[in-house]
DNA sequence: CTGTTAGCGCATTCAG
DNA sequence: CTGAATGCGCTAACAG
C-alpha cells in the first residue's frame, strides 16, 4: 500500500503559494471578507477547489472564532421523543451549514456543568439544551460566561432565559376539558417526572380544567409516573383498582399511555369502550397502535427547528433580546377515546 | 451576581504558575506520562482539580493528537432505526469516554467523501459509518488515509474493511421458510432500496428459500420498494391487485410492513385471516401494532454497541487485522401471519 | 486591497 | 525527572 499522507494535508499556505498570494489573502477568501480584489478572489478560490482545501476546523477554533459546530446536550437517545427533536435541529442546522456535536448527559462526567462550560470552550458555538434535568445548574454558568444557548422543552424554572417549549398546560387543559364534554366525570391521570416543568404544567392543566367544570379534584385518581413506560402499566392498574374506577384515563404521554392500555386490555377491558385513553406528545406509533391513541400533539420537530433558529439569531445578533417561544399543542382525536355513557351498563 | 469570567478561562499555564512548575510538566500530569514524580504529580492533579481545569481540545486536536472525540455519520435521523443505532454507540462510547459527533449526509456538502477526509482531519479519532450509500467513496480515502473506521450496516461491496452488520440472507430465507412451513405458497415480497446490501441479501434469502422449497419464483410478486412507508402501502396494494394475490407479504422492514397493513386493511381484507404479514428490523413499534407484527429482529443497538467496540479496538492497536462481523437476526413471530387453511373459504 | 506578524492552548522535542 | 523552546493551522490586528 503506498504510504499516502492524509489528503487532508493541504494547508492554507500551500493554497497561498499556489495561488502566489499570502495566507492572509487566502484567510480573507474563506472567511467572505470584503477587502480582496475580485480577481484575486477568484484565482484563489479556484486554488482552493482545485487542491480540495478544507478548513481545519480546530486551528480556526483555538483562534476563538467561529467553529461552525452547534452543540447539543441531550439526557439520552433512548426515546423516539429525543429524536425527533434531533431531526429538526439536524435539518435547520443543514440549512445554514452547521454541523453538530451531540453529547449525552446520561454520562456521569457530563453530569457536572461546570464540565460543560469549559467543554464547550471553543468547540462548539452555541448550545442547545434538550430537556436538562437541572437547568439552573447550566444558565447559570452559560449566562454567566455570555454563551448561546436555547433550552428545548424546559421552561418550567423562573429564570429568564431563551427557551422553546410547547403550550403544555393548554394542551393538557383542552385534553381534560374534551374528555369532561364526552361526559366523564372520573378522569385518572398519570403524572410525568414532576421535576420536569413539562410534567408540573400537563398536571395543572388537568386540574384546571376539572375546576372550570366543577368536578372535585380527587388526589386517589391521580398518581405520579416518571414518562416511562412501566409507569403507564402500573398507574393503569392502580387506577383501575381502585372502588371507583375512573372511566377515562389521560397519562402525560404517549408511552405511560400505551402502558396503560396494556394494563386496561390486561383486566379484559375494552378500549375506548370500558374506559378511555388519552395521551400526550404523539409520537409515531401513537398513529399506529389499535386502537390510535387519541393524543396532545406536541410539534417536537417543529421545536429543534425553532430552537435551531433562536440559536443562530443569537449566533448572528448577540445583543438582541432573549425570547421564550411556546408552540401551539393541538388535540388529536383518534379511536381511544369514547363517552362513558356508551359503554354497555 | 458576581462578574464572573467564563471558567473555562482556565489554561494549562495558570495551572502551572500555580502549582510552582512549569506547563510542560502540567501537559505531561495530563497525559500520564510516566516521568513525573509522584509528589509533583499530586500536587498538579489538586490545582487541577480546584481550578476546575479541563483541556481544551481545540488545541489538543490541533497536534495531531487524540480528541476522544469520535464521528458519526450517518444518512439522517428521520427514522427510530438509526436511532436504535446511535444509542448503542452512544452507550459504548460512554463507557470509553468518548465522546460523539454526528454528521448527516443528507447535506449536500457532506456528500462529497473527499470532505469528509477533510473534515475529520484532526476532529475525531475514527468514524463510525452508518448505512453510508456508496460505501467505496469512503473507504478508499479513509483506507488510503490510514484513517480508522467501522462500516454499519454495510457489509455489501466486497472490498475488505471493518464492518459489523446482520445477517439478512438468513434472517430472509428463514422468515420465507417459516411463511411456506405455516402453508403459504404464494408470498409477496417488497423490497428495500436495491442499492444497499442489505436490501438485496434480504431479497435473496427469499428467492433461496422459494428455490429450496421449490416454489417457483413469481416476479410479479416482488415489488421493489425504497425502505419507506408509502412504498409498503404500493407494494402492498400492487399485490393485492394480482389475479392470483399472495396469501402472505413479506415486507424488507417494519414501517414498509406497517404501510402494507394499511393497504390491506383498506381493502377490507383481515390480518392475519386474509393475508399474513411478515417485517424485518423489529423496530419498537412493532410489538405495539394491532395485530403485533411477526417480524425478523435486527439486534441494531447491539450493532452500534458492537461498531463501536471494534473501532476503539482499532484506536488501541492500530496494527490489529480488520474484521467483519454479522450478528444474528432472530425471526420474532407475533400475531400477524397465520396458516392461509385457516382461511374461510 | 494585500502582506506581515503575533499568538490561540497544547504536545513535544531537546536540554539540563 | 523537569523546564524551555518550537510549531500545529488559522484569525486578527497592524502596517504598508
Amino acid at each position: 500500500m503506498a504510504k499516502k499522507d492524509v489528503p487532508s494535508k493541504v494547508t492554507i499556505v500551500e493554497v497561498a503559494e499556489k495561488a502566489g498570494v499570502s495566507l492572509g489573502t487566502v484567510s480573507r477568501v474563506m472567511n467572505n471578507d470584503i477587502h480582496v480584489a475580485p480577481d484575486t478572489r477568484e484565482r484563489v478560490a479556484a486554488v482552493m477547489r482545485e487542491m480540495g482545501y478544507v478548513a481545519n476546523r480546530q486551528a480556526r477554533g483555538l483562534k476563538g472564532s467561529r467553529t461552525n459546530v452547534i452543540g447539543v446536550l441531550a439526557p439520552d437517545l433512548g426515546t423516539g421523543y429525543i429524536g425527533e427533536i434531533l431531526h429538526g435541529i439536524d435539518t435547520e442546522l443543514g440549512l445554514h451549514q452547521f454541523d453538530l456535536m451531540l453529547f449525552t448527559t446520561h454520562r456521569t462526567a457530563i453530569k457536572e456543568a461546570n464540565y460543560v462550560a469549559n467543554l464547550v470552550k471553543g468547540m462548539v458555538d452555541g448550545l442547545l439544551l434538550i430537556l436538562p434535568r437541572n437547568p439552573a445548574d447550566y444558565t447559570g454558568i452559560l449566562t454567566n460566561a455570555n454563551f448561546p444557548f436555547v433550552l428545548i422543552d424546559h421552561q418550567g424554572t423562573g429564570s429568564l432565559c431563551p427557551a422553546v417549549g410547547a403550550t403544555n398546560w393548554q394542551g393538557a387543559y383542552n385534553a381534560t376539558e374534551y374528555l369532561i364534554k364526552l361526559g366523564h366525570k372520573r378522569i385518572g391521570f398519570i403524572t410525568g417526572s414532576m421535576d420536569l416543568g413539562a410534567a408540573i404544567d400537563r398536571l395543572d392543566g388537568y386540574k384546571s380544567a376539572l375546576q372550570v367544570h366543577h368536578i372535585p379534584e380527587d388526589p386517589q385518581l391521580i398518581y405520579e409516573g416518571t414518562f416511562f413506560q412501566p409507569d403507564g402499566y402500573a398507574g393503569g392498574s392502580a387506577l383501575l383498582d381502585l372502588d371507583d374506577p375512573p372511566t377515562a384515563i389521560f397519562a402525560s404521554n404517549d408511552v405511560m399511555a400505551m402502558g396503560a392500555m396494556d394494563a386496561i386490555r390486561g383486566r379484559g377491558l375494552r378500549i375506548p369502550e370500558d374506559v378511555s385513553i388519552l395521551g400526550f406528545d404523539d409520537i409515531p406509533q401513537s398513529a399506529m397502535v389499535r386502537p390510535a391513541l387519541t393524543t396532545v400533539r406536541q410539534p417536537l420537530e417543529h421545536m429543534g427547528r425553532l430552537a435551531t433558529q433562536m440559536l443562530i439569531d443569537q449566533l448572528k445578533n448577540p445583543e438582541k433580546g432573549i425570547d421564550r417561544v411556546e408552540l401551539p399543542t393541538q388535540l388529536i382525536v383518534r379511536d381511544s377515546t369514547l363517552s362513558p355513557k356508551d359503554r354497555a351498563g
